[in-house]
DNA sequence: ACCTTTGCTTGCATTTTGCAAGTGCAAACA
DNA sequence: TGTTTGCACTTGCAAAATGCAAGCAAAGGT
């Protein structure tokens, strides 16, 4: 992504110019449904990022005040990348992304009770599981 | 996009397969809220597509059914594109970014008014909004 | 002190995007 | 009935982003 040039002042475009890749909101989801954190947690998810990629992505949307970095010194993984509120914010956007692919796509049995969950109360569901998010 | 390698069977992985680059989201938008409909239409708005990446795009999203192709012979564009039922119902997608990016981006006045509207009621909205798509 | 893990960077090949120009065809015009 | 115009693309080439493999420094563990 172009870091600081937007194509026009459209909000769905400059939301594009800062998380509309191939990646950056897998590594969001890994953060928000599998509470990744790490780099290296990011780099063993299933899709095979690149590193020169998952570092270019880690400070376009850290830029982006979408997640921030935590440095962590005397633990073994010493830095660590949480989501902001603004990052947070995002997860209604991936509850949507799920529901349409429910109903378009096959989806694993695991990931499919989940989506199951969040139909039967959308509005709870995203409430609880943005409380939970700023919790962590 | 590449058109028939899936990175993973994560449903949201797979979504972006499909829609999940900087222009799809784009040309679904103009669709959507602008009613534009020929590739003509596409190339005028204000991002500035090229024309080889546009025609790419419409054969991806064709390919994935979330557009459909329409012959039109006698009028003076004679190929239209129009969203399909998979293509529409991505329309809840689109809110969810424009009520995010409502809350962290400078919006142009004339979209935030569409957007207010939409807070109010959302789920009215929507329902209302799908409806007038279907009908066109 | 040495080895391992973590979080990167670098170099280079491949792929995608961007831009300019050109093509083919149908409709509109003269 | 030419001819011109507009629309929907294609093509060629440059630039940027992505992908892959290797390397590397700093901290932690043993």
């Amino acid at each position: 992504m172009n870091k600081n040039q937007k194509r026009s002042e459209c909000p769905l475009s400059c939301s594009l110019d800062m998380w509309g890749d191939k990646w950056s909101l897998l590594i969001i989801r890994d953060m928000m449904f599998y509470n990744k954190s790490t780099y290296g947690d990011f780099l063993k998810s299933e899709e095979g990022i690149a590193t020169n990629i998952l570092s270019a992505r880690l400070l376009a949307l850290e830029e982006n005040e979408i997640i921030e970095k935590v440095d962590n010194p005397g633990t073994k993984a010493r830095v660590f990348y949480k989501l902001t509120q603004k990052g947070i914010e995002l997860f209604p956007i991936l509850v949507e992304i799920h529901l349409w692919a429910e109903k378009y796509l096959t989806i694993p049995p695991n990931i499919k009770a989940i989506i199951k969950e969040a139909k039967k109360d959308k509005e709870g569901f995203i409430k609880s599981s943005i409380k939970e998010l700023k919790k962590a």
